[in-house]
DNA sequence: CATCAACATGCAACAGGGTTGCAAAATATT
DNA sequence: AATATTTTGCAACCCTGTTGCATGTTGATG
């Protein structure tokens, strides 16, 4: 609740109880979302427009950053403070391809590539599909 | 032209003027594209629909794959000849945040990562965004 | 604790991506 | 040239995401 609060105040965001709600769902459930996903939980309370902006603001303060699979694009809370002018732009995500999920693998640096001549990469986004711990049975 | 029958035809698929006109497309382009940017070029011959429909039998056939980007999706031809069975599954693509075009990076694998105990993995998928060559002043 | 500017929300409307069903047209085969 | 089979175009539809504007909230100030 308070915590909650002092996360939006941190990034300069008034607290509202759609921004506390949205950001309350992304803590507790640990795997990246959707749109569709939150408008389901919380969509009897704010309208879809309403989510959207939220997820747009949260974007671009740092607190939460796309994910994408080839079923489109989730969002999920950046594990380090990011912040408007820095974000951490080295992501593993695992998405599992019997339960759907995709989540964020922290802790885990992707390898160095070495690129041909000419190329300046500048961040690294890498997307394993397989099976997750929950699901290999 | 006649190489476009052939590998039509390699792959099961009738000839028809508008598979000729996508994959000849994406032959001469060599960056990944967009249904709409399709549609751009071509759509005054054919309908949108049929434009979905080749590119969704097209991947089936395994003759182009699925390219993410924060932007979106797009496709792109699948260098060695997948096929409907074999699809091969170790991506690197390039976007250049200048010009926007997405390429595969032929020739490079993605190097080994070490997941935490009971992740499965079965194909991956790296997206590295930055400036290419063309770009680079 | 009332006031007020700045900001957030809901609503309506819209644009684009993507899919499905069905009748008409084109393909490959004989 | 005739036929079965596959493709196409069209209409209709759903989902995602955005914008403009009027109304409602927030938090800072006196």
């Amino acid at each position: 609740m308070e915590q909650l609060r002092e996360m939006l105040k941190g990034h300069q965001l008034r607290t509202t109880t759609c921004r506390e709600d949205v950001l309350s769902t992304f803590i507790s459930k640990k795997n990246a979302l959707s749109h569709g996903d939150l408008e389901g939980m919380l969509g009897e309370n704010y309208d879809r427009v309403t989510i959207y902006r939220t997820l747009k603001t949260f974007l671009e303060k740092g607190i939460i950053h796309k994910v994408l699979d080839d079923e489109g694009l989730r969002y999920a809370l950046c594990s380090q403070n990011c912040s408007e002018e820095k974000h951490q732009h080295d992501h593993i995500h695992f998405k599992c391809n019997e339960c759907g999920e995709t989540n964020c693998i922290e802790n885990l640096h992707i390898p160095a590539v070495k690129l041909p001549e000419g190329y300046m990469p500048e961040n690294f986004n890498l997307l394993i599909q397989g099976i997750c711990p929950k699901c290999k049975s």
